[in-house]
DNA sequence: CGTACTGTTGATCAAAGTCAATTGAGGTGG
DNA sequence: CCACCTCAATTGACTTTGATCAACAGTACG
């Protein structure tokens, strides 16, 4: 049984949405909708009628708990707001395979648009605060908000787009470079979600032995390499990285992939209108 | 230089498409129609319209040839209509790893969408035909037929779904399962696009290699083993599928990641019309 | 003060990579 | 038509990476 704690939203969004009193400044907008805002003209209405559904269904999930379970369907778009997730596959063996890391302003859960039974489940890493969107709603959403269409495909595109590096890097590239790899991803995310990208990740090596498809006692390996290297250092039982550029030559890491940056925000204008 | 034949939309289609002659017949219907028609509720008139635009801009690649290079942009989304091709990464130091591989009734590039330098390269594995569709056309399309634009989004959220699958199978599969899981993917999609599921497979053992993760010499002897195995065979020098059953016991092969069939057709609709 | 996790380390083993050489098929020019 | 060339496939010997098995330490927590 899931463990889902439902608050108000009205609780909720004034908690962490301090910037509730209706300034549009996308500083201390929901981080969905900054990201969003990076990838197409989204005005300020858009943003606005965005944030407004992210507050109205936020639920708080525990540390350690599968809120979308496997084989599920889901009637509702997932969107983090808070704290830190993971996608993973289990083989009927126990294999199990972490394919995602779910940061703020990430959609969990695009495949609940396929409304077929869920063959991924997401797991909140620490305490996560999760916005839930109906299909209805976003049905409702993009028609009045043609742009908020293009911006959530440019998103799952450069999900995908992550999704193929991570292919490359644990295929070819050996232990170590592929943990520097993942570190030099998230850090580049945290940074560009605007948070801070030198804080202590939440991760436990479980995790990385999972995401780096290695077993738990050579992610400890390997991560005591990087740190006797002074790539990464321990703080109080929390990974930090210490030297983002030294992990970035380690590992080889061009952030293209991650498909930041609105360089191209005009050129992507009538694809938006396009998909939608 | 790419060198691309583009060859008159008139002559091509009569060439490849037969049935041209005006029945809606899906058997027949361009690959990639039949398959969104499994997806959402296709009516004939989208078909009619997305088979127009297939038939519009057909260019003819050949073997070997890399046909959306990596570092360009493209005006055009590239969609395969026969033949097959491979979607590659490459490290600065030359290492190579395939992330997909499309065959027809396959949207290679929903990438070019982003407007930004391809991550990925294109190259087709034996002579291919592809048809582009440039963003506007798209966008006329999918504006006047929003079934369609429901059915790119499944599409596009299926590949991402193979995508993960791929990781786990690299990640967690040994070189035999791996190799395994991946004939038993190429199987099921060939049977679902309506291509015989036993037809020989135009792979070369690097591109195999390259795909699984692996070293050629690896992947030489992994294909051996299934081979003695009596799960594939050698028919002049083209690898085919023994048995497709043998194969998916020894992979753990199961289909659901694939997204096939309109089993949920219906409750896909609404959503449809949330993100057009 | 046990209990239960993570994390850590060591010893050993298996899977896959690397290096090197050979075979075989197809294509080309003489 | 045949010698030659090229490239993919094949095989063997050896090495390396990372997995496996096993034990133990440090923390957290009831």
């Amino acid at each position: 049984m899931r463990v889902l704690t439902r608050i108000s939203a009205m609780l909720i969004s004034s908690l962490i949405n301090p910037h509730d009193a209706g300034d549009d400044q996308p500083i201390c907008a929901p981080p969905l909708v900054r990201k969003l805002s990076r990838h197409a003209r989204v005005t300020a209405a858009d943003a606005a009628a965005l944030g407004k559904l992210l507050d109205l269904n936020v639920r708080l999930v525990r540390a350690r708990t599968t809120f979308i379970e496997l084989g599920s369907t889901q009637a509702e778009i997932s969107v983090m707001v808070q704290g830190w997730a993971c996608r993973y596959k289990l083989l009927p063996d126990g294999r199990r395979q972490i394919v995602a890391f779910h940061l703020p302003g990430d959609v969990c859960d695009f495949n609940a648009l396929l409304t077929e039974a869920a063959d991924t489940g997401t797991e909140a890493i620490g305490d996560v605060r999760v916005a839930g969107i109906t299909k209805q709603a976003l049905a409702r959403l993009t028609a009045e908000h043609p742009r908020i269409s293009q911006a959530l495909w440019w998103e799952s595109l450069a999900s995908a787009s992550v999704q193929r590096e991570w292919l490359t890097n644990v295929c070819r590239r050996n232990a170590l470079e592929r943990m520097a790899h993942l570190f030099c991803e998230l850090y580049a995310r945290l940074e560009a979600a605007g948070q801070d990208g030198q804080a202590p990740l939440p991760l436990a090596q479980v995790d990385l032995a999972n995401a780096c498809g290695m077993t738990s006692e050579h992610a400890n390996r390997t991560l005591r390499s990087l740190r006797v290297a002074g790539l990464v250092s321990l703080q109080d039982r929390k990974l930090a990285i210490a030297s983002p550029d030294g992990l970035a030559a380690l590992a080889g890491f061009d952030p293209a992939y991650l498909h930041f940056g609105r360089s191209n925000a005009t050129a992507t204008e009538h694809v938006g209108a396009a998909m939608v």
